[in-house]
DNA sequence: GGCAAATAGTTAACATGTAAACTATTTACC
DNA sequence: GGTAAATAGTTTACATGTTAACTATTTGCC
């Protein structure tokens, strides 16, 4: 065990440690997963930053402004203006001068967005079941545990620690 | 446990599967430490790719053409390109038009390349050491085989019915 | 020998992520 | 009430990832 992501990068031996290991098969896993989920968004006319943004102004219920959208794709500020640029330039979001305080840009979901999210639903939760539906729940709710457990970095002296 | 994401991401109760929570678990988890490491990189003038880039050809001892280069990167193959043109823009590597078949292109490392290898070496052990050093290495081996149980996805082509 | 198909790599066009500098507005505070 | 600092967002410049279409070369095969 433990020893795929060796063959499949051809890498054989290069392993420093257990903890780049484990990062490297995070990694690929990770890309794993966001090129299947990216290849059915596709399909909808969507990118996955695209797709989350969507998703994150239908979680909240009302319009949001940007740097709030921003904060929860854990991206950088700058990005938001050209993903939201393109969203609406499809239709798919409204931006909105705030009254109370001008600086602010409110973002909200068109018609047309909430029924695409919609059709996407039920295929993307197939999607996710199909890539990760032959784990037990028992291996899931592990893997979600380790996981949460390896964001957890005690005290980060150097640069600035995590919000 | 389990419901770290759900705060963090001001999401609470919109995981609609034990799937769809590790998928984003997972993902978030691997931004966290693309960005720790992303940043080490970029105090030594490189990008995570370009350092992988370097990383593979010291591994393979000898030249490599570049779609051998770009099949070890998981990457598309048109952005092999650029990345070797800005990594031979640097001095860090070189291109030679092979004469057994001149449709290949070997990629050399320079000495100037090994040398910036040799002094990343050390900070970035370092830092996969500060990031997962705070598992246990029954966590790590556990985490690994669990994302390595993720990525066997049983039969892919296309979209099959399911597992 | 000669030509279609395969292979190696590049170019083009676009979406995204990142840092740095900038504009517009609001808030703090004397 | 006037100005410095903070805040919201944008612009710019560049690196990357992605698809599609293209060039150059080699191979397969009759």
């Amino acid at each position: 065990m433990a020893g795929k992501l060796r063959a499949e990068l051809k890498k054989r031996g290069d392993f420093e440690s257990l903890e780049q290991e484990a990062t490297l098969n995070l990694w690929r896993t990770s890309d794993q997963l966001s090129n299947r989920v990216g290849r059915l968004l596709r399909d909808f006319g969507l990118t996955s930053s695209q797709y989350n943004v969507l998703r994150i102004l239908r979680g909240a219920g009302e319009p949001l402004p940007s740097l709030e959208i921003a904060s929860r794709l854990i991206q950088v500020v700058p990005a938001i203006t050209g993903l939201i640029d393109r969203l609406e330039r499809n239709g798919l979001v409204v931006r909105q001068r705030s009254e109370e305080d001008r600086r602010v840009v409110h973002v909200e979901l068109t018609r047309q967005a909430r029924h695409l999210l919609e059709r996407i639903d039920h295929p993307l939760q197939q999607l996710h079941h199909e890539l990760l539906g032959h784990m037990s729940r028992r291996e899931l709710k592990s893997l979600i545990e380790l996981l949460e457990t390896a964001r957890e970095i005690p005290d980060t002296k150097t640069k600035k620690s995590q919000s």
